[in-house]
RNA sequence: CGGAGUGUAGCGCAGCCUGGUAGCGCACCUGAUUUGGGAUCAGGGGGUCGCGUGUUCGAAUCACGCCACUCCGACCA
């Protein structure tokens, strides 16, 4: 992609309206347009990255066995009767009429209509278990939208909805969740902790929130430094195989881990010294066993080997893109700007022809672009006659992880300059090297 | 929803107290000179001063009402 014909439309300046890094480095970055309180348009930078972190999101999700699908925003307002929730919902849930005058809402969450699609068709323990997700905006009327799209009214979530016979059942699709996020998170270069989270009225241990730790953190959080060294599932963990994925649970569940709301300081204070990692954290992911709180008023039911009926085991599992983004901003950026994870960046290669114009710049830079691209990277070609302060400014902003510099200088030796953008080093390569080099990456 | 604050050109701001032709920087357009860390010079375009009502000969400026946005708190992914 050329600068020259793309729409980056960067900011020098900090915007006034937006206070914590994230919020103020996605707009100077040009990655999204703000509309209203809590309500956000993604320019295309944006959109590139949203889009490489739900690819990730698909990838393991489907590696776990969930299945995609998608459903309506606005639903009827008598499915959520069923569960009772239409009246229980607060003022978050956006409540509107259509033409007939019935009650309709804006979707804040799925699990009446999942519930719903799955009672129609699924009436078998023989076609369990079945995890059905979706990716999709969301509107939650927040009392106080606030952080850019980190805390929004409408936003991206995933979640994924487990059916299963019995607790047991859905003791093992939580688990499979469970090894699906932290593989979802490391693939981001996020270091993610699993936090046991409160279960309300349910009760029992199904409930974590994964916790990221950066310095501007929402909320203080507590864990074992014995979490900073575990290692994440690779692609072969099996899913299929029950016992293995309790054991990695069983591993990431087991050192001390707590959110402020959970911390309990008897059992923190039985921690060695060295051992106690105390920090800023963002919560990034949500997973939830609740049991039949839904299948039972919603009469979800399937018949069991017994011959009877039983009402489903269900959870819930939600990740937030569009938070996800902000929080990766917030664990990852420096003076700058933004430093993107190589997994997620929008592009893989800044290259800033430093002379646009000159004869040999554009040649070289021209075989660059046209070589990267063939080797399947994304190449953003900073083509424009701006100054190269102007340039490096904005290579450094918008954080791609790679920037290849090529300059007169360079280009009469047979050399390019390629830049981390994370360490700052710097290297000359020959123009093969380069390609080989930057064609390599993962 | 309680508390605090801000609305003036695309962005960042001054002007308001003490009413009298709407300004600065960046960005944008034209031309020239520049080219390794957000260039320089010359010229130019762009504003219902958040909205409404009132006071006044006259309102960005004073009064009242409303709206929007931000921050702190309660709440939440």
């Amino acid at each position: 992609m050329r600068l020259s014909r793309y729409f980056l439309p960067i900011l020098k300046e900090n915007p006034r309206e937006a206070e914590i890094v994230s919020h103020r480095l996605m707009l100077r970055a040009g990655m999204i347009r703000q509309q209203g309180a809590g309500s956000f348009s993604w320019l295309p930078l944006g959109k590139r990255v949203l889009d490489k972190v739900c690819r990730i999101i698909r990838e393991e999700q489907d590696r776990s066995g969930a299945l995609e699908i998608m459903m309506p925003t606005i639903q009827s307002a008598d499915l959520w009767r069923e569960s009772g929730r239409y009246d229980a919902y607060g003022k978050e849930m956006l409540r509107i009429k259509d033409r007939h005058e019935r009650d309709m809402l804006y979707g804040p969450t799925n699990e009446e209509m999942v519930t719903d699609i799955f009672r129609a068709y699924v009436k078998s323990y023989k076609d369990l278990p079945l995890n059905l997700y979706h990716i999709q905006w969301k509107f939650r009327d927040e009392v106080r939208p606030r952080f850019g799209v980190m805390r929004s009214r409408e936003f991206l979530m995933k979640d994924a909805y487990s059916f299963d016979l019995d607790y047991e059942g859905a003791k093992e699709a939580y688990h499979r969740m469970f090894v699906a996020y932290l593989r979802t998170f490391t693939r981001m270069g996020l270091q993610a902790i699993p936090m046991r989270a409160d279960t309300g009225p349910i009760g029992g241990d199904l409930s974590h929130e994964f916790i990221i730790l950066a310095e501007t953190g929402e909320s203080q959080v507590y864990c074992h430094r014995d979490y900073l060294g575990f290692e994440v599932p690779g692609e072969d963990v099996d899913f299929g195989n029950a016992a293995e994925i309790a054991g990695i649970v069983g591993k990431w569940t087991t050192p001390y881990a707590a959110t402020d709301e959970m911390h309990d300081e008897a059992a923190w204070s039985a921690i060695a010294g060295d051992d106690k990692v105390s920090a800023r954290g963002i919560e990034v992911g949500h997973i939830f066993h609740f049991g039949e709180k839904y299948s039972k008023p919603m009469n979800a039911s399937v018949t069991g080997p017994d011959g009877k009926e039983h009402f489903v085991s269900m959870g819930s599992y939600g990740i937030g893109p569009s938070r996800l983004i902000a929080a990766i901003i917030e664990a990852s950026h420096d003076e700058n700007g933004i430093v993107w994870p190589e997994s997620i960046s929008p592009f893989d290669v800044a290259l800033i022809n430093m002379k646009s114009g000159d004869t040999e710049c554009d040649r070289v830079c021209n075989e660059l672009e046209a070589a990267l691209s063939a080797a399947g990277k994304d190449v953003l070609y900073d083509d424009t006659d701006q100054r190269p302060g102007a340039k490096f400014a904005t290579a450094d902003l918008i954080g791609l992880p790679w920037q290849l510099i090529v300059s007169p200088r360079g280009v009469a030796a047979g050399e390019v300059e390629l830049k981390n953008r994370k360490t700052g080093e710097r290297e000359n390569l020959s123009i093969a090297a380069a390609i080989a080099r930057l064609g390599g990456i993962a």
